[in-house]
DNA sequence: ACAAGAATTGCATCCGAAGTCAAAACTTTA
DNA sequence: TAAAGTTTTGACTTCGGATGCAATTCTTGT
């Protein structure tokens, strides 16, 4: 019986062998366990002769400490959550957050939403992991919010922006940006009717274009506007042009989608399928600045939302607030930049 | 003095305010810490009354179990480590693996490598978290996976395999995918000369499309052939159709591009610069699948890799690995499905 | 060579939840 | 109603590293 189970155990040994402990190494070079913690402390009070003694058995043993019982005593487990929706989730911002990030030796937990529903379970895996700080390009209630006020856990938004609470954000100044390119619409051509393409009702920085574009119609006076929603999405924009076709029984003169992706849709769509020119027909504007607006096939005029600045003032803010938790909140706007492409008329 | 200390111990009370332990709610219910855990296990032995009792408690306090000090105890995060090289960062991938993992209720910390050379920093950090398992989109050498072996840590690769080494990986199948490419062009056009664009050097992907054409191309008896290099971007996509001019003195018949990024950048540029029809004048075959290249600008003739299947295999594969560490190591090689679009001469 | 001071080191405790085991509280049965 | 069996519960220990404090060792000056 006995040996069954040494066997047993034998066989296991592989499966069930424990990772290399502080304790084992302070065994090994024959001192305290927390000579090895200072050993792994920058600007700890330790000897060159016991560094050398500590580092030459953390190599023989292999050695790695372990972040999550460092994250246990001091409270700090150097991870943040990037919470992305899947809608807006174009890659730049992500990879440019990532490595942001990582450069400063934060680490990122990443959690997706498929359809902004899921946000309460989301937030409460969020809550359980302790993490330094919330980096989230999604919407939250206020309620949602406040566990993390009350944890004192900082959190930045990216591209939403809450107008009368006092929380962080990094946006990209959609409605100016509307604006600008409306402007240059009704500069540009002797547009008479527009159509106006929506992203989804329930985005936050949708509703922002749209009414800006709306607003800014208005003020100059355009009365021909057609309506129309889709859903950011590049099949989406061509199902648009389909749509402002039937609504208001002709193509217009100009569209003003809400991003890039759905005009590159509409672009598509209207040259291949309703065989006009763009812009000689139709003028197009977009906004975003992906990368896919400026490929010679489109060249989309468009606002580019400065991703590196924002990335990097929305990693600086949140990291900022984490190592001193007393900051205030505080909205940083950034102005999009215009780019002119090939889809404008004279 | 006293005074002082206080009141600045109470001006900072929302600041240090310790979070909501499971001892916390035990006294607040009157019950043992034990019995506060056991009513956050599944299946434990708690009774009905202690159980409405203790989550009165927790309802009161808000209390979240912390998932740090769990994973301390249990040896098991709940989290996996996704290494994702920046170049092959297709955003659909990240998105499928991230969405299925949090469905299975899974973390994900994302680690992101910029040139593949940091490989080294990134994986002490990934060891230190303790992670369950591993998924890599990136090269990493035998070394490199040695202490993963060692500590029982599941790796599954992502598009890379490493023929005899006895590690998981889930992979498209780029040579035989790119034979069927080559096939298809060589049946389709009266093609005389041929133009391969390959991806960056250190791209083990790369190398096996492109053997995997080579080899076809020679099977067929073709002699004409010329070799580009680019770095998978749209931009050396443009710079190699002017390569490819430069280094034969005259365009090709046909061209075959590594990866669909760079194959929509040869043909806007064919066409916008050079003026040529494709697939009038030259023949283009991609590879990926991305969705740019189903736009009807493009209509690119391409392999799909099948990046559903592929990224549910992969976290499948790890998560069994992680439940059940016998598990031998397991390759699947999934083969890519035709695209015929609108870039091939008949 | 010795006292005083500075730099190192080790001891003991803590972080917060999970699991073991024995005690306590219920059920069932005769 | 007592004995035997079953279910619940709580005391205590554990995971692995960080840190305050006291003990020790090393400097330095005389």
């Amino acid at each position: 019986m006995v040996q069954r189970v040494l066997s047993s155990r034998g066989e296991r040994l592989a499966e069930t062998k424990r990772n290399v402990t502080s304790y084992d190494v302070a065994r090994h070079a024959g001192v305290s366990q927390s000579a090895v913690s200072r050993c792994f402390k920058p600007g700890a009070s330790v000897s060159e002769k016991m560094r050398e003694r500590v580092m030459k058995s953390v190599q023989a043993l292999g050695y790695q400490p372990n972040a999550i019982a460092r994250g246990l005593i001091t409270r700090r487990s150097n991870m943040v959550a990037v919470i992305v929706s899947n809608l807006n989730f174009y890659p730049e911002v992500l990879s440019q957050l990532s490595a942001r990030f990582m450069q400063r030796g934060v680490h990122v937990l990443l959690f997706t939403l498929d359809h902004e529903s899921d946000v309460a379970r989301t937030l409460e895996q969020v809550a359980q992991y302790r993490v330094d700080g919330v980096l989230a390009a999604a919407h939250l209630t206020r309620e949602q919010m406040a566990p993390f006020h009350q944890r004192n856990v900082p959190l930045v938004f990216y591209n939403r922006s809450y107008r009368d609470a006092p929380v962080s954000s990094v946006c990209c100044d959609q409605v100016q940006g509307e604006r600008v390119l409306v402007d240059l619409l009704a500069q540009s051509g002797r547009h008479q009717s527009y159509a106006l393409l929506s992203g989804p009702a329930d985005s936050v920085v949708s509703m922002q274009r749209t009414q800006g574009a709306i607003e800014r119609l208005h003020e100059l006076g355009i009365r021909d506007l057609t309506q129309v929603r889709g859903d950011y999405s590049y099949d989406s924009g061509r199902r648009a042009v389909h749509a402002i076709f039937e609504q208001r029984g002709a193509m217009t003169d100009a569209i003003v989608s809400a991003n890039d992706m759905m005009a590159l849709g509409c672009l598509d769509e209207l040259r291949h399928r309703f065989e006009l020119d763009v812009p000689g027909d139709v003028s197009l504007v977009g906004f975003d600045g992906v990368r896919a607006a400026h490929w010679s096939s489109f060249d989309l005029t468009t606002i580019r939302q400065p991703v590196e600045s924002m990335a990097e003032a929305a990693v600086t803010m949140l990291l900022e607030r984490i190592d001193n938790p007393g900051l205030p909140a505080e909205k940083r706007l950034f102005s999009g930049v215009l780019r002119r492409g090939a889809t404008l008329r004279h």
